[in-house]
RNA sequence: GGGGGUGUAGCUCAGUCGGUUAGAGUGCUAGCCUGUCACGCUAGAGGUCGCGGGUUCGAGCCCCGUCACUCCCGCCA
């Protein structure tokens, strides 16, 4: 027993009554009536209120004690009376009658309360470790704890290890930019902090040790976005050999699919399929229906093609833009023809700034029939009712039209479907949709370069092999690379891993690189493949964000204890921080100081 | 690198058409109160209106610049 307390704050109950009892913790909230005075007294486990009456000659001790100082308190648990009970409360129906109280730590000033609950995130951050103390943020983090076991107890069922890889690293050519350190002991050259475990992992599936995972950090120099740290993040980085597409999926809905099962707090779990299985949608399909590579399936609303109406009618703005290979695509918003018209503006004007967009067109169909809308009158009637009929609207709907580039489809259609759901309400919050994305173009053309170049993994294996590569037009190769998508968020990426040098070299030969430059960047990959590699592909599912989605946090700081704010600063420790001469002289380093530049503060 | 939003007391915010001494809630300090549970009551302290410049008789408010935070685009094999 702890000479700090027999209980916790979260588990004392009227079975515990007539007990003398000691509780430490954080004084939370106090009420001093002058006679009696009660404090609520918080730890990780709970809330109990102790009272203090006249006789224990605490009160005055304790009413000029800051909240949040800690206090071990010693009393006996008494039963409230009925009027007294507090339901709201897990210890609502016991308090302690305190008999001595030690101080153990005093705060002298708080920056805010507690119980606020809206401070700048800044602030937040500065003095993290109060932060933390909410139970918000408490629910999170125990909640990243207790996904992170169930994976690893999830992965070694199916038979994987957990194998530890390298920190220190070397750059890689490809890919986000690098966290580098420099060498002491090799003056003018730099390990890399991994971007993910990623040619280790290939290497351990070579060297035979045939399924392999890791709670992996992965370091990345990329600006921020709220679903993504900058600096780390953390991976369920996985890779199995001697399997196919299929195999990997099976093992990832039997993980992926029982965490959201066994987390999801009476949400319900949809994969679309009526087994263990997550829907399947090619990237082409879920570009043309959802204008986006990882669409939130809760959002009922499908886009059309209707580049072929438009081509044969007498709007030449959206010709102009087919002329130029661009698209036309239409999005209904069923029950919205009467919204007022300031709705409409508005959205129009979100479109053009927000997104950037040369305008969004509607037809809105009355309770009548009769079709309305700034370019109903470049359209017959019958083009308007086959654009309504595509879209399954009819009466009181509305059909939206986006005009885009070539490449823009992602940026400009995508965007408008999601907007118009959340205006109609049509998303079901109470829903986790997975599904995943497969078949991702192999190559993409690099319009700054004017050359083809790979869209994603260029260790990927692509699909038909050596005779694909060697007889296909290169854009129209698919790869085995598929992400897996929940919410409109891509939780996780992989593929099967392209392990013959021969195709290998073929692959880079088509992006521009020659064989010398393939050895030169990927020579320990590449040597590999040569020494007996098994066929092997994984994936990767990213476990912030992850848990993010399962703790409904809109934004990914709110499950990391210690994340770096917008500009990649650590507030609280004053994270990057200057160096000494010395440091840099041993290091080899000098550096050109910047002007004006500002240190980050330690608080 | 680009675009949007925000910035007034420790914190959350209000501040009208540019016009007297910039307010409220909360927290803080002191006091009162014997059953509260976001206790209540009284009083007090607390302000570089992010910063710099400009317009004006006069700027929290208008203009220009800048900084910080945040969201998005670019970027993220």
């Amino acid at each position: 027993m702890s000479i700090y307390r027999t209980h916790t704050c979260g588990e004392l109950t009227t079975k515990d009554v007539g007990q003398t009892v000691s509780l430490s913790g954080w004084i939370y909230r106090r009420r001093d009536h002058g006679g009696v005075a009660f404090i609520d007294l918080r730890d990780h486990y709970g809330v109990t209120q102790i009272v203090f009456h006249p006789d224990c000659g605490l009160i005055n001790d304790v009413t000029h004690l800051t909240l949040e100082s800690v206090v071990k308190v010693t009393g006996v648990v008494v039963k409230r009376d009925a009027a007294q009970v507090n339901p709201n409360m897990a210890t609502g129906d016991i308090e302690l009658e305190v008999k001595s109280m030690e101080i153990l730590s005093k705060v002298e000033k708080l920056p805010w309360a507690l119980a606020d609950d809206s401070i700048p995130e800044d602030l937040r951050l500065k003095y993290r470790m109060l932060d933390l103390r909410r139970e918000r943020l408490q629910h999170n983090l125990k909640m990243r704890s207790d996904v992170i076991a169930f994976l690893r107890r999830k992965m070694w069922d199916n038979g994987f290890r957990e194998y530890q890889t390298p920190i220190l690293t070397s750059s890689s050519p490809e890919g986000a930019r690098d966290f580098l350190v420099p060498s002491r002991l090799n003056p003018g050259k730099f390990y890399a902090l991994p971007q993910a475990p990623q040619q280790f992992k290939q290497l351990l599936m070579v060297a035979g040790y045939d399924r392999y995972f890791q709670i992996a950090p992965c370091f990345r120099d990329e600006d921020p976005r709220a679903d993504r740290s900058p600096g780390e993040f953390y991976q369920l980085d996985m890779e199995m050999s001697f399997v196919t597409q299929d195999d990997i999926f099976a093992v990832m809905e039997d993980v992926i699919g029982d965490l959201f099962r066994h987390f999801a707090d009476g949400k319900e779990v949809v994969t679309g399929t009526d087994s263990k299985a997550f829907t399947r949608i090619p990237f082409d399909e879920a570009l043309m229906k959802y204008g986006s590579d990882k669409p939130d399936l809760r959002n009922p609303l499908v886009v059309q093609n209707v580049a072929d109406i438009f081509e044969a009618s007498e709007f030449t703005a959206f010709k102009g833009v087919l002329k130029n290979g661009g698209h036309v695509r239409a999005i209904p918003a069923p029950k919205a023809a009467d919204k007022p018209r300031s709705w409409f503006d508005k959205l129009v004007s979100w479109a053009t700034t927000d997104l950037g967009a040369g305008g969004l067109g509607y037809i809105t169909c009355t309770a009548e029939g009769e079709f309305k809308g700034p370019i109903a009158k470049f359209l017959s009637d019958a083009q308007v009712k086959e654009i309504f009929t595509r879209c399954g609207m009819g009466k009181g709907d509305v059909v939206f039209f986006m005009a885009c580039g070539k490449h823009q489809v992602m940026k400009m259609v995508g965007p408008v479907r999601t907007k118009l759901a959340e205006e109609l309400d049509l998303i079901d919050k109470n829903q986790y949709r997975l599904c995943w994305i497969v078949d991702f173009p192999m190559y993409e053309y690099d319009e700054d370069n004017k050359k083809v170049d790979f869209s994603h993994n260029p260790f990927s294996m692509p699909q038909g092999g050596m005779e694909a590569l060697e007889g296909q037009d290169p854009l129209t190769i698919k790869a085995f690379q598929y992400d897996l998508v929940c919410n409109g968020y891509e939780i996780s990426s992989g593929a099967i891993r392209n392990h013959r040098p021969e195709v290998m070299y073929k692959a880079f030969e088509i992006a521009g690189y020659s064989a010398e430059t393939v050895d030169a960047k990927f020579g320990g990959m590449i040597n590999a493949f040569k020494l007996g590699a098994p066929p092997h592909g994984g994936n990767a599912p990213g476990i912030d964000r992850i848990v993010m989605i399962l703790c409904d946090e809109p934004n990914i700081r709110e499950v990391i204890a210690f994340p770096l704010n917008g500009r990649a600063q650590d507030l609280m420790m004053g994270a990057p921080s200057e160096v000494s001469e010395q440091q840099l002289r041993e290091l080899n380093i000098r550096h050109t100081s910047i002007p004006g530049q500002q240190q980050v503060k330690a608080s």
